[in-house]
DNA sequence: TTGGAGCGGGGTCTACGAAT
DNA sequence: ATTCGTAGACCCCGCTCCAA
């Protein structure tokens, strides 16, 4: 009924990194299909509880879990479960991300929420995505030629043989089985698993398992075409690399090939398969509120509300015996 | 609602690939 | 040894499901 639905997903919701627990992540994807659902964005959704589940590929119990994490975690406001109908008030994409202490939305793709039970696969595939075309604005920046695009540098059709574009920067030199060789003057670019996963709040091991194309086989989801950048140095450049290593300078990074000469492993490029989207005015909406809050806690600082809170943290004393009479400490302090 | 079994995710450690 | 992505093994923790 409801599988076919689609709706968008951020990576740091999705993920959760240290902010939200694995509750929580669990959590986000009721919150994801109750955004799907609800196509004109009214904030109020109803929909039988067994629909949902049977949607999401879980229990019935589950469900009411989900419900029961979403509203600890703030994803929603108010729940109203009645003869297995559940009606739903949840919250907007800005006040869960200041609740959970988000600052950003990261990558955002579109998701099917029958698509939602492998829903950190595939933000953490958009947030590699992401690092990736960030990474090659970057590099193209300036540049009087135009660079090969991710597509044509790892051509899911046609395996074997890269596009080497007329005009561009740099050329693919060989295709390796695992390494793309390219020339001198090619500018390097890519998305790390590293930074991935420092974006993401996860271990690298753990963002290479989510990429890993057998754990992604087992799930169904489709196999991503990789292959990791290797720059090949100048004959010149080899030449030096050569002597500096003979004379046992070991902190330079490099490998070698007998064919190719000295060469320097970079990132890995991926296949593009999802479709990114800018989300500017959500972002914008965030980076207001955020601004908002960061006043407002400020101007509770200067009122003296800080003082108090460190007087009663060093204290063993009760609160309620040092403080005014109806007086409350502001909810960012406590 | 609770307890138990099964399963999966995540972290850490370690080895391998590519070539010499 | 060199780089960095990949992947297996192991352990721990928590989720999910089912039965009571």
């Amino acid at each position: 009924m409801y599988q076919n639905l689609t709706t968008f997903a951020h990576s740091t919701i999705a993920d959760g990194g240290n902010s939200l627990d694995s509750r929580g992540n669990a959590a986000s994807q009721l919150w994801y299909a109750c955004r799907a659902i609800d196509k004109i964005g009214s904030g109020r959704v109803q929909f039988a509880i067994a629909d949902l589940a049977e949607a999401l590929g879980v229990s019935i119990a589950t469900i009411r879990r989900y419900l029961k994490h979403g509203m600890r975690l703030k994803f929603f406001r108010n729940a109203r479960i009645a003869n297995g109908i559940v009606t739903l008030f949840y919250a907007s994409t800005v006040q869960v991300c200041i609740a959970n202490g988000f600052s950003n939305l990261g990558a955002v793709t579109e998701v099917a929420v029958s698509e939602l039970k492998n829903l950190k696969a595939i933000t953490t595939q958009a947030e590699v995505q992401k690092l990736q075309q960030a990474s090659f604005h970057k590099a193209r920046k300036g540049q009087k030629r135009p660079l090969p695009t991710p597509d044509e540098l790892i051509p899911s059709s046609v395996k074997s043989q890269p596009c080497k574009r007329s005009g561009a920067s740099g050329q693919v030199v060989q295709m390796g089985k695992r390494f793309l060789f390219v020339s001198p003057d090619f500018i390097p670019f890519g998305g790390s698993q590293k930074t991935t996963a420092q974006n993401l709040g996860r271990s690298a091991r753990t963002i290479v398992r989510r990429l890993s194309n057998r754990n992604r086989s087992k799930k169904g989801l489709p196999i991503l075409e990789r292959r990791q950048l290797a720059v090949v140095c100048t004959p010149s450049d080899t030449q030096r690399i050569d002597a500096l290593r003979l004379s046992g300078d070991r902190t330079l990074k490099h490998v070698f090939s007998a064919a190719l000469g000295a060469i320097v492993p970079k990132c890995n490029i991926y296949g593009q398969y999802l479709e990114l989207r800018g989300c500017r005015w959500t972002r914008k909406r965030l980076t207001a509120a955020i601004k908002k809050s960061r006043n407002s806690r400020n101007q509770e600082i200067a009122s003296g509300g800080l003082i108090i809170s460190r007087t009663f943290l060093q204290s063993s004393e009760s609160l309620d015996n040092r403080l005014p009479n109806g007086f409350r400490l502001p909810a960012t302090i406590c």
